[in-house]
DNA sequence: CGGAATCCTGAACGATACTG
DNA sequence: CAGTATCGTTCAGGATTCCG
C-alpha cells in the first residue's frame, strides 16, 4: 500500500484537468489501450514470435478483419509492433513486438497473474452481492 | 519474454470462443474494469484510506455522479471495496478499500510505472508515424 | 448527504462487400 | 494475401432532474 502510494498520487494528480499539468495523464493513455478489446491480446499473441496477417486472423478467430488492421496499426503507432513487408508475389507482411512492445509483458504478465490469482473470490463476491 | 508465455497462453486461449473453456475469460473480465474510465482511478484514489461519496467527488471533479456511483457498486460488487453507512444524521457512507482491493495496486502499480517510462517513446513513436 | 431515474450522444465495434 | 470502404448497431458515459 505505502509502495503504491507515490505510482498512485502521480496517477491520481495527472489525471485531474484541475491539476493544471500539460497535456493527457500518460497513465490513462496507455491503459485506455489495455483496456481496448484487442490491443492486449494481440501483444500477448505476438509474444510467442512474429506473425502475418492472416495467421493472426486464425490465431484469434472472434476478431474482424476491420479491428484487426485497425488495431495493429495503432499498436504500430505507438511503437509496440512493427510491421515488415516482405515484396512476394502475393504480398506477405510480418508483424512482431518492437523492444518496447515486449517490456510491456512483464508488466502486464504481473496483472494476468493477479486477475487469475483473483477471479475466484471477485465471482464470489458478485454471487454473495447479487443474491440481496 | 519466455517468461509471458505461459501467461500470454492462458490468457489467449481462454479468450477464444473456439477454444471451448467454460464460462468468459477471466483476463479479460478484470481488464475491461481497469480500462474502463473510472475504475482505478478510484481504487488509486482509495489507496491513500476511506473516503466519503462527496469526498471523492471533490478529488476526481470530473467524474459524474452517476458514474461515482456506478464505478463504487461495480467495485463492490467485485469485492474491492467495502461500503459502510454510518447512522448519522444526514448519513454518512464510507468506502474503503478490501484486502482484496490492496492486493491489486501492486501489479497495476507495475503497470503505471511502465506507462511513466514509455509514454516518451510511445508518444515520440506517434510523431513519426503521423508524420508520413 | 448520498444517491436514483431518465434521456441522449459519440465512439467503438461488427458485418458485409470490394480491391491491388 | 492483406488489406480498404461503408453502413448499422450497441453501449459506456455525460447532463439533468428528482428523492429519503
Amino acid at each position: 500500500m505505502q509502495q503504491g502510494q507515490e505510482l498512485a498520487s502521480l496517477y491520481v494528480e495527472r489525471w485531474n484537468a484541475a491539476s493544471g499539468l500539460p497535456g493527457p495523464c500518460p497513465v490513462r493513455d496507455v491503459l485506455d489501450k489495455i483496456g481496448d478489446k484487442w490491443s492486449m491480446l494481440l501483444v500477448m499473441t505476438l509474444a510467442s514470435g512474429p506473425k502475418r496477417f492472416n495467421r493472426l486472423h486464425r490465431d484469434i478467430p472472434d476478431i474482424s478483419q476491420k479491428m484487426l488492421t485497425q488495431t495493429l496499426r495503432d499498436l504500430q503507432r505507438d511503437g509496440l509492433v512493427a510491421r515488415q513487408v516482405f515484396d512476394t508475389k502475393p504480398p506477405a507482411v510480418e508483424y512482431r513486438l518492437t523492444p518496447l512492445g515486449h517490456s510491456l509483458i512483464v508488466p502486464f504478465g504481473h496483472l494476468i497473474e493477479w486477475a487469475n490469482e483473483s477471479i475466484g473470490r471477485i465471482e464470489a463476491s458478485r454471487l454473495h452481492f447479487d443474491a440481496d
